[in-house]
RNA sequence: GGGCGAUUAGCUCAAUUGGUCAGAGCGCCUGCCUUACACGCAGGAGGUUACAGGUUCGAGUCCUGUAUCGCCCA
C-alpha cells in the first residue's frame, strides 16, 4: 500500500474486504500447528457444521459471528488457536430438498431413477452428493467472506471417509457394549418420503374433519357366554346394548382395531371432574366472570352425562369385565371391549376405539392390554393387506397372514379413498350413526407438507440409561455405559459450564428422561447402518444352507476374537445377546462389523449375500462425533492431543438436546480409549446465544425458507458492520428480530418483506387460491417495488435464474446494520484524521525521526491533563473488555468500546488535540500525537476481533506511518505486521496509566462544557459565534480549574474565558449552576429568563433535596445501608446543599 | 399439562451481588455542510419499569398472584 495516499472520506468494505481476505489466506495466519502448549493455553472451537441444505442465514451469521470473535481474541492473546470448520450431511433435509428438485422437474419419485432400487439409490445419492458439492461451496464461501479465520486445510464433511470411519467404530464399539438394539416404535411416518420424520419436524395446523359415530355390534354367542361365566364373571343378560358406538375422525383405521375402550370407572370419574370445577369455583375472585361462565357450562355438561351416558357406560364397563367381545364391522374380526383409563367418559360416546399401530395414545393401551397390533398402512400410504403381528414377532410387514375381507381395501390411498370406502360401507350396512363436522389439529411433515401418518416400524435405538441387566457386555463398568447419567455428572460437577446458566436445567432435564435414542431412518443420504444379516434359513435351498454354515463359522470366529458382535434376529423389544451356542443362531442373528476387518467381512458379505440394512443412521449419531472426529479420531494425531477438549461449543438453545447433550455422551464414552488419555468432556464451555427471528417473530431456518443471506447484508453495508451489529444486539436474554426488506435493483429504495409477503397473500386470494399455510419468504419469487414513481418487479432470491436474469434481484436488508457501518466509518474516520496529522510530522521531521520513540516519559504525570484522561481511560476500557469477553457478554463488550472509542476519544480527545495539533508552537503537540497514535493502536486491536477486515487495514497504514508505538521508558508495545497475529492488549490494562482523580476533574470539565454548550444552544447562539464565559469557582479549586480550563475554552467555543473564585452576574448573563461552579455566559439573555430558569432549576434541586435529607434523617438507614453508601449519600447531599447555596445567592443578584 | 424466559422511552434493547436523578442505539424536535466523518457535530423532548399485593431503611431487581407474549418438552 502507498503510504502517502490519503484513505478515502467514506469507508469502501466492498474495496477493502478482498484486499484484506487475500492477505490473511497468503499468510495462512488461521492454521492449527500443534507445538505441545498445555491445555488452558490452547483455544479450540468446533464449529457447529452447517448443514448443506441450503445457503447460510442470519442465524448462522451471527453464530460464526460470535466464534470468530472469541478464536481471534484468544489468538491475539497468544493461545494456540483452532476453529474446526465443516459441514453437515443433514439426512433428511438435504434428501428432502433434492427429492422435491426432481419431483418438481422431472415428475419422478426416488425409486423411479433407475431400473433397480439399488441403482436408483445410488443414482439419488450421487445427485444429493452434487447439491452437497454446490452447498458447501456456497456455505464455505459466505463464511470467508464474514471474515471467519477458520483453518480452512481441514474442513471436514459429515460424510468424509475419516468421519464416517469414525461412525463405524463408535457404532461397532456401542453394538459390542450392548447399547444398541433393535425394537418397534410408532413412529411419525411421512407417506410421501417415506421415512420416519422427528417430532420437531412436524407442525400442527387444524383442519376441518368430521367425527363419525360408528356402530360396533356385540357378539352374543353363547359360547362366549359360557366362558365369561365359567371364569367366575356375570354373565351377560338379555337387554345389554346391542351396538357400542366410538366416534372417530379417521374411519380407515378401524381396519387395525384391535380393540374397543370403557373407562373403568366412569362414575368416579365424573364425579372427580365435578369436584375439581366445584374447588376451582370456590377459589374464583370473580364468580360472574367468563371463566365462571365456562366452569358452569363444564358442570352442566357432567349433570348431562350422568344421565345420557352413565348407565351405558357402567353397564359396558361390567360386559367388559364379563369379557364381552364385539365384532368389528368390515373385517369381521372378533375385538374385546376393554376397561382403560384412556377412554374419556366425557367425549364422543364415552367409548373409544384403540388402533395400536395407528395413534400413540392407543399404542400405550395396547401395551397395557398386550393386544395385536396391526398395520394398515403400506410404506406408501396406501391401505395394507392385512396382518396380524404382536410384538414377539419380529419386522412388521404386509403380505402374510392375510384377511380375506381386507382385500377390498388394499391399495386405496389411506387418509382419502380408503376413508370414503370405509364410510361408504358402514353406512351401507346401516352402522354408521351419524356424522358432524368437527375441526382437527393435525400433525403435518415439515419435510413434505403432508399429514403424519403414525407407523409402528423396526428401528435401531441406543439405550442411553445402560445395557439392561439380560445383556453381557463388554468389560467397561456400569457407570461408564451410563451415557445419560455421565453427561449429567460433567454439568453437575461443573467440568462442564453453561452460560447462560439457566440452560443447564434444559440439558438436565433432558438427559434425565433417559430416553432411549432412535437412532435409524429410512433415507438413503447418510452413514449407512453397518449391520448385516445372512439370508432366512427358511428362504434358501439346501445346498446354499451347507454353504451358509461356512458363513456362520466365520463369523463365530471373529467374534470370538471380538471383531464383530452379533444380535439375535428376533430381537423384540427387549435388548438382548446371547451366547451363540450354534452355528445355525448365527445365522438368525444381525452382525455387526469391527472396521478393522471391514473389507473381509464386505467380502463375506457379497460372497453368501448378506443384505445390509437398509437404513441410515440419525445425522446426530455423526455429528456427536464432531468434536472428535474432525480431530482425527480414532487415530492417535497430534492434533487429537493438543485440541481436544474444545474450549467452547457456541450454539443457540434449540439443539442443546438434541446435539449438545449427545456429544457430551459420545465424548465421554469414547474418550475411555485410547488414543486418549483420560475421559474427557467434548468441551469446557457451553454459550448459548440468542436466535434471530425475522419479522414475524419466527425462528429463521434453511427449511422455512425465511432466511436473510448474509452475503446480501456484506454486500450493502461490509462484512464488519455485519459482525459489528451481530455482536451489539447479542444480549443474555432477548432474542433478535430482525424485520428485513428487499433493496430495489432498478431505484434503491427499499420494500419491507413483511408487506411483500401480504401482498403476495392478497394476490392468490384474488386469484381464488387457497392458502393452506401462512405464507413465507421463499413463496415470494417476485416482488413489486412498493415506491409508486419505481413500481417495478425484482427477483428474489427463491426466484429462478432466469426470472433473477430478467427482473434483477432484490436483496434482502435491515436498517439495524447501519449501526455497524455508522461506526465503521467513524473508526475509519477517526484514524483517517489521526493519519494525516501524523502523515504531516513524518512529512517535517523525516522517517526516522517519526520512526522511534522520541518522548521518554518517566511518568504520565509529565502529559497534559486530558493525555491522562483518555489513557486512563484505555486502561479502564481494555479490563473491561476482557471481563465482557470471559462472560460472554458481547452486547456489553461492543458498548464498552464504542463508548470509549466513540464518547471519549473521538469526541474529546481528538476534539482537543485539534488545537494542538494546528498550533504549530505548541510543545505539547507531539505528546498528543504519540497519545493518539497509542490510542489508536489500541483501539484497532481492541476492535479487531469484532471487526477485523477494517481494522486490519488501517494497521497497515497506521505501520506504514507511525511504526513504532508506545512510550520509552513507561510502555513498550510489540506488534506484527499483521494485526491478525498481534498481541492484544493486556488483561490488566496499563496500571501506570490508571487514575481515578484526573477522571473525576475531566468529569468536571465535560460537564462545565456542556453547562455551556447548553447556554448557547437555549439561546441560539450560532456555533460559529464565539461566547464570552465568566466561571465562578470554589477559591480552593481555584488554580486547579485554571491549568486546565483551555479544555473548557477550545470545547465550547468560548473567546473570552474569565475564571474566578468570587463576582457578581454580568450583565445580560445567561447563566447554570453545576455542582460547586456557577457558570455566565455574557449577553445573550436578560433578567426575566434567568429569574425563571433559576427558578425552576432550585425548585427541581430543592425536591432532591428534601428526598435526600429524608434518606439521611432516616436512622433505619444509617444503621442497616453500608456505611460506604451512607457516606456517599452525605456526601452528595453537602455538594446539592452548595448547588443550592449558589444558585440562591444567584437569584438573588437577580431580584 | 410440565419447564424456561419475557413485559422498562415511539421502536430495539441495557441496568454487575437490591443502593445516587432507570441508560444506550434508532426514530423524533431545534441548530449546525465547524478542514476526519451529514454513515457527522451540538443540544433537547420522551418512562408511575405490564397490573395488584408483599418483604425491606430502600425494589426495574427479591416473593406471591393476575394479564399478555415467546420458546422448549410431553
Amino acid at each position: 500500500m502507498p503510504e502517502n495516499i490519503e484513505l478515502e472520506k467514506v469507508y469502501d468494505s466492498r474495496a477493502v474486504e478482498p484486499e484484506i481476505s487475500a492477505l490473511w489466506e497468503k499468510s495462512v495466519a488461521f492454521r492449527s500447528v500443534p507445538d505441545g502448549k498445555s491445555h488452558e493455553r490452547t483455544f479450540t472451537i468446533v464449529m457447529p457444521p452447517p448443514n448443506v441444505t441450503g445457503a447460510l442465514h442470519l442465524g448462522h451469521a451471527l453464530n460464526n459471528t460470535l466464534q470468530d470473535i472469541l478464536i481471534r481474541y484468544h489468538r491475539m492473546r497468544g493461545f494456540n488457536t483452532l476453529w474446526q470448520p465443516g459441514t453437515d450431511h443433514a439426512g433428511i433435509a438435504t434428501q428432502a430438498v433434492v427429492e422435491r428438485r426432481i419431483r418438481e422437474q422431472e415428475g419422478k419419485t426416488r425409486y423411479e431413477l433407475a431400473e433397480t432400487p439399488e441403482k436408483s439409490r445410488e443414482e439419488l445419492v450421487r445427485r444429493i452428493w452434487q447439491w452437497k458439492d454446490e452447498y458447501e461451496q456456497r456455505i464455505l464461501n459466505q463464511l470467508k467472506l464474514m471474515g471467519c479465520s477458520c483453518d480452512w486445510e481441514r474442513t471436514r464433511f459429515t460424510l468424509d471417509e475419516g468421519l464416517s470411519r469414525a461412525v463405524r467404530l463408535m457404532f461397532f464399539n456401542l453394538f459390542k457394549d450392548g447399547l444398541i438394539f433393535r425394537g418397534k416404535r410408532l413412529v411419525n411416518w411421512d407417506t410421501q418420503l417415506q421415512t420416519a420424520v422427528s417430532d420437531d419436524e412436524v407442525y400442527y395446523e387444524t383442519v376441518k374433519g368430521k367425527f363419525w359415530h360408528f356402530k360396533y355390534p356385540v357378539v352374543r354367542q353363547q359360547g362366549n357366554r359360557q366362558q365369561a361365566t365359567g371364569n367366575g364373571l356375570t354373565a351377560l343378560s338379555a337387554d345389554d346394548p346391542e351396538y357400542v358406538i366410538i366416534a372417530t375422525t379417521r374411519p380407515e383405521t378401524m381396519l387395525g382395531d384391535t380393540a374397543v375402550a370403557v373407562h373403568p370407572d366412569p362414575q368416579g370419574f365424573l364425579d372427580r371432574e365435578e369436584k375439581q370445577l366445584e374447588e376451582t369455583w370456590d377459589r374464583l375472585s370473580n364468580q360472574s366472570g367468563k371463566e365462571a361462565t365456562e366452569i358452569q357450562t363444564k358442570l352442566d355438561a357432567i349433570a348431562a352425562r350422568r344421565e345420557s351416558h352413565l348407565p351405558t357406560l357402567i353397564k359396558l364397563r361390567d360386559m367388559a369385565h364379563a369379557g364381552c367381545k364385539l365384532r368389528l364391522p368390515l373385517v369381521e374380526r372378533e375385538i374385546p371391549l376393554i376397561c382403560d383409563e384412556w377412554a374419556n367418559p366425557m367425549l364422543g360416546s364415552g367409548c373409544v376405539k384403540i388402533t395400536p399401530a395407528h395413534d400413540p395414545n392407543d399404542y400405550e393401551v395396547g401395551l397395557r392390554h398386550k393386544l395385536p397390533m396391526i398395520n394398515v398402512l403400506t410404506p406408501d400410504g396406501k391401505v395394507a393387506p392385512i396382518i396380524e403381528s404382536d410384538l414377539s414377532d419380529a419386522p412388521v410387514k404386509a403380505g402374510t397372514n392375510e384377511n380375506a375381507h381386507s382385500h377390498v381395501y388394499a391399495g386405496l390411498v389411506f387418509g382419502t379413498e380408503g376413508r370414503q370406502r370405509v364410510v361408504d360401507d358402514m353406512k351401507s350396512n346401516d352402522l354408521l350413526a351419524h356424522e358432524e363436522d368437527r375441526d382437527i389439529e393435525l400433525g403435518h411433515s415439515d419435510r413434505s407438507k403432508l399429514p403424519i401418518e403414525p407407523f409402528l416400524s423396526d428401528q435401531w435405538f441406543l439405550s442411553t440409561s445402560g445395557p439392561p441387566k439380560s445383556v453381557s457386555h463388554s468389560e467397561r463398568s456400569e457407570e461408564s455405559l451410563a451415557l445419560a447419567q455421565s453427561a449429567m455428572n460433567t454439568v453437575e460437577d461443573g467440568r462442564i459450564q453453561v452460560f447462560p446458566s439457566r440452560y443447564a436445567k434444559t440439558y438436565l432435564d433432558w438427559l434425565a428422561e433417559k430416553r432411549d435414542w432412535c437412532i435409524s431412518r429410512q433415507l438413503w443420504w447418510g452413514h449407512r447402518i453397518p449391520v448385516w444379516h445372512p439370508p432366512r434359513l427358511s428362504a434358501v435351498s439346501q445346498e446354499e444352507e451347507s454353504r451358509l454354515l461356512d458363513a456362520a463359522e466365520i463369523l463365530l470366529k471373529w467374534e470370538k476374537e471380538g471383531k464383530a458382535f452379533s444380535r439375535l434376529w428376533r430381537g423384540g423389544e427387549i435388548p438382548f445377546k446371547i451366547e451363540i451356542a450354534s452355528l445355525a443362531r448365527a445365522l438368525e442373528s444381525y452382525w455387526c462389523p469391527s472396521p478393522e476387518i471391514e473389507h473381509q467381512f464386505d467380502e463375506l458379505a457379497r460372497e453368501y449375500k448378506f443384505s445390509q440394512d437398509p437404513d441410515v443412521l440419525d445425522t446426530w449419531f455423526s455429528s456427536a462425533l464432531w468434536p472428535f472426529s474432525t480431530l482425527g479420531w480414532p487415530h492417535d494425531t497430534k492434533h487429537l492431543k493438543q485440541y481436544y477438549p474444545g474450549s467452547v461449543l457456541c450454539t443457540s438453545r434449540d439443539i442443546i438436546t438434541n446435539w449438545v447433550a449427545r456429544m457430551v455422551m459420545f465424548g465421554l464414552y469414547a474418550s475411555r480409549e485410547a488414543p486418549f488419555d483420560r475421559v474427557d468432556v467434548p468441551f469446557d464451555h457451553v454459550y448459548v446465544h440468542p436466535k434471530i427471528l425475522d419479522g414475524r417473530g419466527e425462528t429463521m431456518s434453511k427449511s422455512k425458507g425465511n432466511g436473510v443471506d448474509p452475503v446480501d447484508i456484506i454486500h450493502t453495508h461490509g462484512a464488519d458492520a455485519l459482525r459489528y451489529t451481530m455482536a451489539d444486539l447479542t444480549t443474555e436474554t432477548q432474542d433478535i428480530r430482525m424485520p428485513v426488506e428487499y433493496l430495489c435493483p432498478h431505484c434503491g429504495k427499499l420494500t419491507e418483506q413483511s408487506g411483500a409477503i401480504k401482498a403476495e397473500e392478497q394476490s392468490r386470494k384474488s386469484r381464488g387460491q387457497k392458502l393452506e399455510r401462512k405464507l413465507q419468504p421463499a413463496d415470494c419469487t417476485r416482488v413489486k417495488c412498493t415506491h409508486k414513481e419505481c413500481s417495478k418487479e425484482f427477483a428474489t432470491q427463491w426466484a429462478d435464474a432466469e426470472t433473477k436474469k430478467q427482473l434483477g434481484i432484490g436483496r434482502e436488508t435491515s436498517e439495524k446494520f447501519e449501526i455497524g457501518r455508522n461506526f465503521c466509518n467513524k473508526l475509519w474516520n477517526a484514524a483517517r484524521f489521526a493519519f494525516m496529522n501524523l502523515q504531516e510530522a513524518t512529512r517535517q521531521q523525516g522517517n526516522e525521526a517519526t520512526g522511534s520513540s522520541r518522548v521518554h516519559l518517566d511518568a504520565p504525570h509529565q502529559l497534559a491533563p486530558e493525555d491522562r484522561w483518555i489513557l486512563a481511560k484505555l486502561s479502564q476500557t481494555i479490563r473491561e473488555y476482557h471481563q465482557c469477553i470471559a462472560g460472554y457478554q458481547f452486547s456489553a463488550s461492543v458498548k464498552v468500546l464504542r463508548e470509549f472509542f466513540w464518547d471519549c476519544l473521538c469526541d474529546w480527545y481528538i476534539e482537543l488535540t485539534k488545537a494542538r495539533f494546528t498550533n504549530a508552537d505548541d510543545p505539547s503537540g507531539s505528546a498528543a500525537k504519540r497519545v493518539l497514535t497509542f490510542c489508536l493502536d489500541q483501539s484497532l486491536r481492541l476492535w479487531h476481533p469484532t471487526i477485523p477486515f477494517i481494522t486490519e487495514r488501517l494497521w497497515t497504514q497506521l505501520n506504514t506511518i507511525v511504526p513504532k508505538r508506545g512510550f520509552s521508558g513507561l510502555v513498550e508495545l510489540k506488534s506484527q505486521s499483521m494485526l491478525a497475529t498481534t498481541e492484544f492488549p493486556p488483561v490488566d490494562g496499563y496500571p501506570a496509566f490508571d487514575d481515578p482523580e484526573i477522571i473525576a476533574v475531566f468529569g468536571e470539565l465535560q460537564d462545565a462544557t456542556r453547562g455551556v454548550r447548553e447556554l448557547r444552544n437555549t439561546y441560539n447562539v450560532a456555533p460559529r459565534d464565539p461566547v464570552n464565559v465568566t466561571v465562578i469557582v470554589p477559591a480552593e479549586n481555584l488554580s486547579g480549574f485554571q491549568a486546565q480550563s483551555h479544555i473548557l475554552k477550545h470545547m465550547a467555543g468560548i473567546g473570552e474565558l474569565n475564571v474566578k473564585s468570587s463576582g457578581s452576574r454580568p450583565a445580560n448573563a445567561a447563566s447554570m449552576t453545576i455542582n460547586t461552579l456557577r457558570i455566565y455566559v455574557h449577553d445573550i439573555s436578560n433578567d426575566a429568563t434567568e429569574r425563571t430558569r433559576a427558578k425552576k432549576s432550585l425548585e427541581a434541586l430543592e425536591k432532591q433535596i428534601a428526598g435526600k435529607q429524608s434518606k439521611l434523617n432516616n436512622e433505619q438507614f444509617i444503621a442497616k445501608a453500608d456505611a460506604e453508601l451512607v457516606a456517599a449519600e452525605r456526601e452528595r447531599f453537602e455538594s446539592m446543599l452548595v448547588e443550592q447555596a449558589n444558585l440562591r445567592a444567584h437569584l438573588a443578584e437577580l431580584l
